[in-house]
DNA sequence: ATCGTCGCATACGGCCCGTATGTCAATTGG
DNA sequence: CCAATTGACATACGGGCCGTATGCGACGAT
């Protein structure tokens, strides 16, 4: 069977891009050679190119998949509230906590929009804004939020909760400001409120 | 007197500044040339490494100094304001206006905290950020902005019209996103009052 | 068993950055 | 008024890194 080959194929380029992400988390995307991020796991540039094109599509591969798992973890912690908004608020909160991980700071918060261009034109759509989104959208039918560009207010809250990770992440001591940080966030998002 | 050879030395440097504006602006930071960016001021790169020290000095100077105008620019925007409150949120959109020029979008807003860090720890301090958090301050003493961290309230206030301007200038129709982000940033706001 | 496919390595050219060195004008001191 | 020095800027050099073109060897199809 074929199924040989494809498997081993998989493995090596998930080897490239775990390789990718401990590379450009600690050097930064610019910093990074290609030469010695292959070397690391035993590849060259070569099997590189010939999975993802050039540098740039190596970035966006890891970016794509760290967005997933954000998303991914946002949503199940969203999951477990009892209402849509005490969901919308966790999700906020989960996000900045998320944003502490200096992979995801360096990666996807910084060296993601400045290489790819605008986090919500990503293939990947950015999946948290895509279900902050949504949940606004059900929360202004239901009357809780007051009526404003779903698209905007989401865009907004994940803004703030961005920078505030950033903040948080870049501090000198990142736990005794995580709950400030966390707090101004609930301020903020209380006045989408109706 | 030695006046003369100062003012020459500051007209080359003015002149680097420049080109550097245009050539980040445009092509980005990575991807833009030390030697294009003298050649096209009539200049080598030995000028600009004795003025700036290396390529990141050249983009910290560039950024210090946009920082400082757009700074100033909002401060004079908020002074027309009748009250402090009014002027914050004036502030506030003045922020996501300016951040409509690719210039500041490129430079200031991607590629600043992708090379230069965080920008509440750059040496110009980010005043957009330090004018901020001192109205906040003062709000807080009124009574009128219910009592949070002022730093944190700034710092997410500023990150939700950051990436509002980010999005809005990204759109494929600003103009008519614009009042949508303007306007959801103002609910947005009101969730800081007491 | 042979041939084609393709995943990956190797080789090459070119761009760009940072530093070390050179040069010439302006300034200073006598 | 002239020589020495400083300093602004140009030129030259080395090294690194990226993207592409080419080569090879193994796996799978027939």
């Amino acid at each position: 069977m074929a199924n040989r080959r494809a498997e081993k194929m998989e493995e090596t380029r998930a080897r490239l891009m775990a390789a990718a992400r401990a590379a450009f988390a600690e050097k930064g995307y610019a910093a990074a050679s290609m030469d010695d991020l292959t070397a690391a796991v035993g590849l060259t540039r070569g099997a590189l190119y010939h999975h993802f094109g050039d540098k740039r599509g190596l970035l966006m591969a890891v970016v794509t998949e760290m967005d997933a798992e954000m998303a991914a973890r946002a949503h199940a912690i969203g999951q477990q509230c009892g209402s849509l908004w005490d969901a919308l608020l966790a999700e906020g909160a989960a996000y900045i906590d998320m944003a502490r991980d200096p992979e995801v700071q360096r990666i996807v918060l910084l060296d993601g929009p400045a290489v790819l261009g605008d986090p919500s034109q990503w293939p990947s759509q950015n999946s948290c804004l895509q279900t902050t989104t949504q949940a606004l959208r059900t929360l202004m039918a239901d009357g809780i939020v007051r009526p404003l560009d779903p698209e905007a207010a989401a865009r907004l809250i994940n803004g703030a909760a961005l920078n505030a990770a950033l903040w948080v992440a870049a501090s000198s001591t990142p736990d005794a400001v995580l709950p400030k940080a966390q707090e101004a966030f609930r301020a903020l998002a209380c006045g989408l409120l109706a």
